[in-house]
DNA sequence: AAGGAATTTGCAAACCATTCTCATTGGCAT
DNA sequence: ATGCCAATGAGAATGGTTTGCAAATTCCTT
């Protein structure tokens, strides 16, 4: 990471490494990412910020830069199953984080850890499987909805 | 579990405890799933299967009777990212299984693995989330695949 | 055994997130 | 500035799943 160089302008080298035009329209929805950390955003999400600030914009424009964005790693692509992907912005430092998510409000909130690591060098010895990425989703009641429950 | 009940009457008393009326297209695919341990049937998938033994029935049937299935905890559903929801027969001995799934030819393969369960109690001591049940699966190419690619 | 209310069924149409088609526009290397 | 080709926007298409509805069936009550 060069210093002097904001997380834009280095998103937008690596857009360029990989030989994608750097396009007003995927301009917009990396800003709009990028003002949007800790957020899991749908494709319509996306839609609705960006047509603010660029209402010309085309929902397959936008399904196209998510998944563009997603393959250079910029984004991630989560499942929550809701019947719809949701992306945030890629963290910086590496290790993995969880998600929790509420089966009564659909709410999901994060947890740290690396723990998993380790075991997909287990899984790797004792099965042969070469694991090059993995995904936790934990299900149960949020805070507020096991009071609202109670 | 009761002496000299098969698994098949085992489940169609669960169905009639949950006051589900107990239909022959529901029996149909209940053997269905008793017959196919170890694999993971999308609902097109028993569709075509029980259609052998009951040709007159409905797709919409099936969608219904699966998600009746997963309701009780016959069935569990799953989510390997290939676009269609698979379902298994719950296993009745013991823990969780993870699925390591195979970015080249889709393939699932299980990993037995009771770890989580120390996980999951950590996550609610320290965030309070109430943690029913997780999901995880691991993504990376398969032995076959390995050579394949070599 | 028969009656009847409530479920369940099969069919087709609807749903809906995502992808595709294609004519037009625009980024960027030269 | 020029030209090639990727990228865009609009709308149509896709495909797994759900839904509306009339007819059939389950199973509880007599
Ligand atoms: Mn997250
Ligand atoms: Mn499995
Ligand atoms: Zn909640
Ligand atoms: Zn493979």
């Amino acid at each position: 990471m060069a210093e002097g160089l904001s997380a834009f302008d280095n998103i937008c080298n690596r857009l360029r490494n990989h030989s994608y035009k750097l396009t007003p329209q995927r301009q917009t929805i990396l800003r709009t990412f990028l003002q949007h950390v800790d957020v899991h955003l749908s494709a319509e999400d996306v839609y609705m910020l960006v047509k603010h600030q660029y209402p010309e914009i085309g929902l397959a424009t936008v399904y196209r830069t998510l998944d563009i964005l997603a393959d250079i790693g910029v984004l991630q692509k989560n499942d929550f199953g809701d019947g719809r992907s949701r992306y945030e912005f890629t963290r910086t430092d590496e290790h993995h984080h969880h998600h929790l998510i509420c089966l009564r409000c659909g709410s999901v909130s994060e947890f740290d850890d690396d723990l998993l690591e380790s075991l997909e060098t287990i899984i790797t010895k004792k099965t042969g499987f070469e694991v090059h990425d993995h995904d936790l989703k934990f299900y149960g009641h949020c805070q507020s909805c096991q009071k609202e429950l109670s």
